[in-house]
DNA sequence: TATCAACACGAAAACGTTTTCGTGACATGC
DNA sequence: GCATGTCACGAAAACGTTTTCGTGTTGATA
C-alpha cells in the first residue's frame, strides 16, 4: 500500500488535481458536491499531504535544528526537552546535529542542516569553535537569511537572539548563601580561564567576596585542568583536591563551578574526616542528576535548562513567523536558582 | 544574499539548467570548457543542492527519525548517540521525537514525521503503548513501506528489525555475581510485572538462585510501585526499602533492576548500620552515571547503549540502502557487560 | 556533395503540492 | 436576443532538482 498523493485521487474520482486540493481545503470554488465526495474518499484512504512537496512549495520546512556539544549530558537534554515542547506544540519538527565539541564537526553539521532542510537553527557552539574564536560559519548562514538563537555559550559579536544564564550571578548568590551560613573561609573549584562559564563563575565569586567585604585569597581559588574532567581521571582529580583542603585547612565552605568537582570534593573532605555540612559546606553549580542522589545530596545553582530550551524555540520561531526577520535581536537571562539540600544544612 | 541555484547560475552564465546540472556531476555531455565555467562559478558562490528538491525527486530524505520515550535520560542519551554517530558517517541525519511515555504523542509523532519527512524510524515504545498493547500505528507505517527497528523494548508481535539488551541474562550474571563473593541472601528491588524490562530482570535473578540450587523466598523479592519512582517520593521510597532490609535482615546482597533503586537503598542500608561492601554488596542495573559517582560508587550491569545505537542505525540503513525491504529481519542481542566498583568490592 | 556520427547543449517531464488564471455552461437582466 | 455575471472546474506555473530525449552544428566519410 504506498502512499496516497492528489494525483492518485484525482484519477480515481475522475476530477483534476486543483479540484481534490482545493476541496481538501475547503475552497469556496467547489461545489459541495464534489467536496464531500472528494474528502470522504480521502478520509477513507487516510490521506496525508506529503511534506516535503509542501517544503518545497512554501520554501519553509517547520524544521528547527538544534547543534549541541554532546547529547549524554544531562543540561543539554533538559535544553532539547524544552526545545521539543514548544517546538511540537506550534507544529515544527526538532532535528538533532551533535559536534562533540569540534570545530569542524559543527561546520559540516551546520551546512548539511542550512541547505533547505531546516528554516532556523537553536544551538551551543563547541568549546573548540570558542578556543578557536572563529565564526564564519555562523555569520554565513545569518547572512543567509536563517535566523540562529544561541543558547548558554553564547558570542557576543555574532548578531542574533541569544538566551543564556547568569553565570556571574548565580554564583554570587551561591557564595553570597555559603557566607550567610556563617562560613568564614570560602574557597571555589573552577577551570582553568579559558572555559567561559568557569571565568564567568569566578567572577561570580570575587563580587560575593568583595560585597561581603571580604579579602579575596587567591590561594583559595584552585584552577582545575581540563584534562582532570575525562572519566580516567577521577581519582586524580580527587587527590589534587584533597592537597588543596589539606594545604587550605581553614577552607569551610566550598563553591564548585559543576557537579563533578562539587561530588569529588565531597568525597575528599570526608576521607579528610570533615562533617557535611557541619564543618564544611558545599554548593555546585549545574542542576543535574547527580546533585539529587549524592550523599549528602548537594546543594546547586539550577540553571533551569528545561525553560531556557523553551525561551530559546519561542525565539526562534517567533522571528520565523514574523514577515520580517529583522526586529533587533533580543538577549533573554534565564535566572538560576539556588536549590538547597542537604551539603549546605 | 539569498540561496544560489541551479536556474540562478544558469541565468548568470547564459546557459540552461540542465546544462548546469550534468557540468556539476561531471555528465561527458558537457565540455570541458563549460564544466569549468560552471564548475568555478558554483564554487566561487558556494553552491549547495537544495536537500528538499532532491528530496522530493528521490523520494528519500537521507533522515531517520528517532522515537524515544524522554530524553532526560543517560540510557537513551547513549542510544542517540550511537545512532546519530552512525547515521552521520553514512550521510543521514536524525530527527527526535519525544512520546514522554505517551501513546498519543507517540502516534501523532510519527504520523507527523511518516509523510515524507523521513525514511524510517529507530524507537522504543513508550509505556503506555505497552499497556494498551495497541500497535496500529507501528503496524501501519511498515505497512505503508516504511522501515522500523525497535530497540530495548520491542514488541514481539510488530514484524521488523529489533536491537535488545538481554536483561534476563545481565540479571542472571549480576546475581550469580554477588553469589560467587559469598552472599547467603540475594535479594531483588524490582518494579511491578507490567514493566518489561523488570519483569525480565526479576526472571534473570529466579534463574540464577535456580542454577545455584538456592531457594527462592518470595519476600525477598520487592516490587516496587510505580509512583515511587517519582522525584518528590525518593524519601518514601527509602523508607519502603528500609523496611524491607529490616524486615529481611540477613540479606547481605541486593540486586536491583535500576540505578534509583541502588542507591536508595545503598543510603538506607548505611543508615541501618550496614557495611557496604563488607557486610552488604549491591549491584544495579543500567550503567547510568549515578552509579559512577555515587558514594560507594555502584557496581552495575552495563547495556551499552551506545553500541545499541549504532548497531540500530546500522540495521535501518542497510536496509533502507537495500533496493528491496522484505529480507528477514534481524533481532540483534547486545551482551551486557558487568562493571565492577566499590558496591561490591 | 550528400550522409552520418559525434558532440554539446536545451526542452521537458517528473517528484507532490498550492494557487493564479482561464473557460465553458448556465442563469440573469435589459 | 444579447451582454453580463456567477458557478464549478481545469490547465499550468512554481518550488529546485535530475534525467531522458531531442536537435542543431560540426567534421569526417563515401
Amino acid at each position: 500500500m504506498q502512499k496516497l498523493t492528489l494525483k492518485k485521487i484525482a484519477q480515481e474520482l475522475d476530477v483534476s488535481i486543483s479540484t481534490v486540493s482545493k476541496a481538501l481545503r475547503d475552497s469556496p470554488e467547489i461545489s459541495d458536491d464534489t467536496r464531500q465526495k472528494v474528502k470522504a474518499f480521502a478520509t477513507l484512504y487516510n490521506y496525508r499531504p506529503n511534506k516535503i512537496a509542501l517544503s518545497l512549495k512554501n520554501r519553509k520546512t517547520k524544521t528547527i535544528g538544534v547543534i549541541i556539544p554532546e547529547i549524554v549530558h544531562h543540561f543539554f537534554t533538559l535544553v532539547v526537552s524544552g526545545i521539543e515542547e514548544v517546538a511540537n506544540s506550534r507544529g515544527y519538527n526538532v532535528i538533532i546535529g551533535l559536534s562533540n565539541e569540534s570545530f569542524s564537526k559543527e561546520v559540516t553539521g551546520m551546512e548539511t542542516l542550512a541547505n533547505g532542510s531546516i528554516d532556523g537553527f537553536i544551538m551551543s557552539v563547541a568549546r573548540e569553535t570558542q578556543l578557536k574564536k572563529d565564526y564564519h560559519h555562523l555569520n554565513e548562514t545569518i547572512d543567509q537569511g536563517m535566523p540562529i538563537v544561541m543558547f548558554d555559550r553564547a558570542i557576543d559579536s555574532v548578531a542574533c537572539d541569544k538566551v543564556i544564564v547568569d553565570d556571574v550571578e548565580g554564583a554570587r548568590k551561591a557564595v553570597a548563601k555559603l557566607l550567610s551560613l556563617q562560613c568564614k573561609n570560602v574557597g571555589i573549584l573552577t577551570t582553568e580561564d579559558h572555559v567561559n562559564v568557569g571565568k564567568l563563575r569566578t567572577k561570580g565569586y570575587r563580587k560575593a567576596m568583595k560585597e561581603a567585604n571580604l579579602e579575596i585569597r587567591e590561594d583559595h581559588i584552585l584552577k582545575l585542568a581540563d584534562d582532570l574532567n575525562r572519566e580516567e581521571n577521577l581519582s586524580q582529580l580527587k587527590e589534587v583536591i584533597k592537597t588543596y583542603l589539606m594545604e587550605n585547612a581553614a577552607i569551610d565552605g566550598l563553591f564548585a563551578v559543576n557537579e563533578i568537582y562539587a561530588l569529588t570534593a565531597m568525597k575528599a573532605a570526608m576521607q579528610l574526616g570533615k562533617d557535611i555540612p557541619k564543618d564544611f559546606k558545599v554548593i555546585g553549580f549545574t542542576d543535574g542528576v547527580l546533585s539529587k542522589y549524592a550523599t549528602p545530596s548537594l546543594t546547586t545553582v539550577s540553571q533551569h535548562g528545561k525553560q531556557l530550551g523553551q525561551k530559546a524555540a519561542a525565539l526562534l520561531i517567533d522571528r520565523l513567523e514574523k514577515d520580517n526577520f529583522d526586529p533587533p535581536f533580543e538577549t533573554v537571562v534565564i535566572e538560576t536558582e539556588l536549590v538547597e539540600r542537604k551539603s549546605t544544612s
